[in-house]
DNA sequence: GTTAAAGTGAATTCCACTTTCAATTGGAGC
DNA sequence: GCTCCAATTGAAAGTGGAATTCACTTTAAC
């Protein structure tokens, strides 16, 4: 999975025309292994502790690179900061936000997929993409 | 409806000890009068058409009064702008964000709220708020 | 090895607010 | 009215994350 999203990265470089740097590889590797979700800032700061020659502009600019490539996404649950999270092929998810410890759980239900695009039919609207973020208290901040 | 809407800031205003000004009841006419979904600069540059002297700060200021009165609520779409729509007593609402023109329609599907309680109560996940945005193309821009 | 193009990162700029502060104003109490 | 003072105003300065600049470095194709 690491593997391919590395080839997955490379052959976007490629064909691009763009080069391979040690820079890249050393923050591709850092995001692939890094939780979900990750902040700009976050990944900087995780980085800068192995690698204090990285800049805060090339950690940015790459991770613009990954979601161009198709292996990134950009994500923002209203804090204020950019964040990105791990493309999974062909997999769609929503998000439950914690109001209280931050913590990021994932869901997918069909049917409110479903009911998204009749709702936007219905109005001769085509939808390309949408958002749906459930904000709220988690199940550990609860008990 | 838009007398009730001030008759709720005038009391808000009266019950939090601040002052009636004419600043704010032109903000105000202004605000109930304009489209939804208005970002700060597009209400700023409407009033400066007729009323020089107001500071883009004191719309800024204003328009989060309103919404701490509970007759205005901020929204964020994608754009870097922070919009600020009416708010109808008792009324949800969730929208479609046509991508083209930037217009933005509004819509209600008791079925997807209820299968969001659902999907978080599966998770033992409690619900505060939460955002579902439709992003797209309308149907005037589709034909 | 040469070279042109791409990449890097410290520093700077951008931008959408957000706050400061000196001058002004609303309105409660006389 | 008139006084007094807290609230308000708005020009200007500040903030913070994102985006860009620019003077080197690196890469990778000859
Ligand atoms: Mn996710
Ligand atoms: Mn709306
Ligand atoms: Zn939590
Ligand atoms: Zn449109």
């Amino acid at each position: 999975m690491k593997r391919a999203k590395k080839k997955i990265f490379a052959d976007f470089i490629a064909q691009r025309g763009l080069k391979s740097t040690k820079q890249r590889d050393i923050i591709l590797d850092s995001f692939l292994s890094s939780d979900r979700h990750l902040s700009i800032e976050e990944l900087y700061l995780k980085l800068r502790a192995k690698h204090s020659n990285i800049g805060y502009a090339t950690v940015y600019r790459t991770l613009k690179l990954f979601a161009e490539a198709g292996i990134a996404r950009e994500m923002e649950f209203g804090d204020g900061q950019t964040r990105y999270e791990h493309v999974v092929e062909g997999e769609h998810h929503d998000h439950l936000v914690c109001t209280r410890c931050g913590s990021i759980e994932e869901f997918e239900n069909q049917t409110i997929e479903d009911l998204q695009t009749q709702v936007a039919a219905d109005r001769g609207f085509l939808i390309e993409r949408h958002r749906l973020e459930l904000y709220g208290v988690c199940g550990k901040c609860r008990s």
